[in-house]
DNA sequence: TTGAAAGCGCTAACAT
DNA sequence: ATGTTAGCGCTTTCAA
């Protein structure tokens, strides 16, 4: 630990500053540095110069009092642990920042009531709009939402009733469509690998759905497992050592998400089984890594860049509310 | 796409209709909601009362506004593409959010010119923090802090000067460090594996340490490769396969990170290539999943969430400019 | 303990 | 084309 030298100074540039500056009035300033209106090119050039000479930084805070109306929008997430949801905010704030708008972020640790909280906050800020992850939120969230009239997109759910705008695609359907998958590849002995994180609702849809895909076919999981969280390729390993040490005939593994997958194909890698034939692994979500592979992963590709995107467009857009499917792409992959 | 039905209300609950109900006046309102000054039990009561029955959020935007102070703290990072810097938000907002604070984030695509323009434009909004990536900035960039006063912290970098707080690790050295392991391996043929990013100022100082580190020690890199931007397992991949093309008797490669290191086993793994033993691989960064290959990569473990937590820290305790070396850990694996 | 009143720095009519 | 004047919804003296 090194001490910086370094002073503090305390300026306070107005817009009052500038109009004494440029000999014009404080509304002409206002006018010129947000291009609206109307005033000569001379003016202009009188207002610009002041404004850096005076090293001017208009202050958005009186300005979003004055006007009624922020350039912030809110997203609310539930972690940044995997690359999931930056793969949202990338997406988001592309289209945000374009735009000039500012992203206000916020971390919900998975908890309903940690999520109503941030919004409870970030309300107080006046945003633009809001963008949520999925359609499960508390009723005072929900109320709060409602009372204070912010557009909201909700995302990458599709299974149930959303506020406004919904981008996404259903959850239930991906373990559906992974069951049906590995079923029609001949498997009969399926186990589901999770985490322990109930408030994981999409997590809990997709596990839903597969049992349903599974209830189809007339099956039901050979076994079941659920290691404590965060998901990482380590608990992949483990957890799927676990259930092959308890059910030594599986012949399939769903893994709530490629992350657990990747750590599954690893332990098959160090233990010698051969990945599809004596077992296969099928994944989530669809990461770069795991198509890096020695075999590409079988997997679940999700649009999570695409629904940040979708979901900024439409608010930026003023869409009236909008339900997008985005669909996701069953990526067949070599692990089964 | 369907069209969700939804009305849109316009209210606008603001503290004097609290007042009013409560029977008391505003500046005693705000005295409660904001915990200071002295009101009695009783006022307090009716106050929260009429609050709740009004269901009222405090405008932030004026009260900032009135009090010339924000709660806002602004956090600008070079990507959100990798999880590098999610892990740097991860730290830094637990530690905002716990204290009531907001992150406000932006992203540069590792340019300095937008990175200019996002602090002008997050400079509007007059935040109490600032927490940037490196050292490197624009003059523009720097005058606008300077004079803004606002106070900054610079993180995952210690080489050069700071402008306030600096939190971080000298990348040079960890480039050098890594160059003395190999070679102290008995390593003699070495390759650098990196992507075409000319903004990545970390990634290029860690190259000139690998370079210094190896000069050390008599060497110059026997190869080096450049693969087009973004970073991947999959341009590890390819990169590894171009160098072996080319100078098939390379006995080490250092990779610009993990991701890259990743892909480059992976290539060795599908090309039967012998890892340590015929080819030594290393990364940076330690993330996870390269830990959990079958042959833990060798790499160097940065602090990133960390990283974002003292800064964060720094920030919010109103200490003077400091600099943190939070250091870095050589993780030596199983693939060197 | 509490209220009245003056701003905070800007935008949005409304004049001119 | 440009200046004047009210606010925007709070916080903060300052009195009472």
């Amino acid at each position: 630990m090194v001490i910086n030298d370094r002073e503090r100074p305390v300026p306070a540039v107005t817009i009052a500053d500038v109009a004494r500056l440029a000999g014009v009035g404080e509304s002409t300033v206002s006018r010129v540095l947000r291009r609206s209106g109307s005033y000569s090119e001379e003016t202009r050039d009188k207002v610009l110069r002041a404004v850096s000479a005076l090293g001017y930084v208009p202050n958005r805070i009186a300005g979003a009092l004055a006007s009624t109306e922020s350039d912030l929008v809110a997203l609310i997430v539930p972690s940044l642990a995997n690359i999931v949801f930056p793969d949202v905010l990338r997406g988001a704030s592309v289209a945000l920042e374009s735009s000039g708008f500012q992203s206000v972020i916020g971390v919900t640790d998975y908890e309903e009531a940690r999520e109503e909280d941030l919004i409870a906050s970030v309300l107080a800020w006046r945003p633009r709009a809001l963008i949520l992850a999925g359609l499960e939120h508390t009723d005072r969230s929900r109320a709060m939402i409602a009372a204070s009239g912010v557009r909201v997109a909700e995302i990458l759910d599709l299974d149930g009733q959303g506020i406004d705008h919904v981008v996404g695609f259903s959850q239930h359907a991906a373990g559906r469509d992974t069951a049906r998958h590995l079923v029609g590849r001949g498997r009969r002995r399926l186990a589901y690998l999770g985490i322990r994180l109930p408030g994981d609702s999409r997590a809990r849809k997709r596990h839903e759905g597969f049992l349903a895909g599974l209830a189809e076919a007339g099956l039901s999981p050979a076994d079941q497992e659920l290691v404590p969280a965060p998901s990482s390729a380590e608990a992949g390993r483990i957890g799927l050592a676990t259930l092959l040490a308890r059910t030594p005939d599986l012949d399939a593994v769903y893994f709530v998400n490629d992350d657990m997958a990747i750590g599954g194909y690893f332990h098959c890698l160090a233990e010698g089984i051969t990945v599809p034939d004596r077992l296969a692994l099928f994944g989530f979500n669809g990461l770069e890594v795991g198509q890096a592979l020695p075999q590409p992963l079988s997997t679940i590709r999700t649009p999570r860049y695409r629904a940040g995107e979708v979901a900024a467009g439409l608010l930026l857009a003023q869409a009236p509310a909008t339900v997008v499917d985005t669909g996701y792409e069953l990526v067949p992959g070599a692990t089964s």
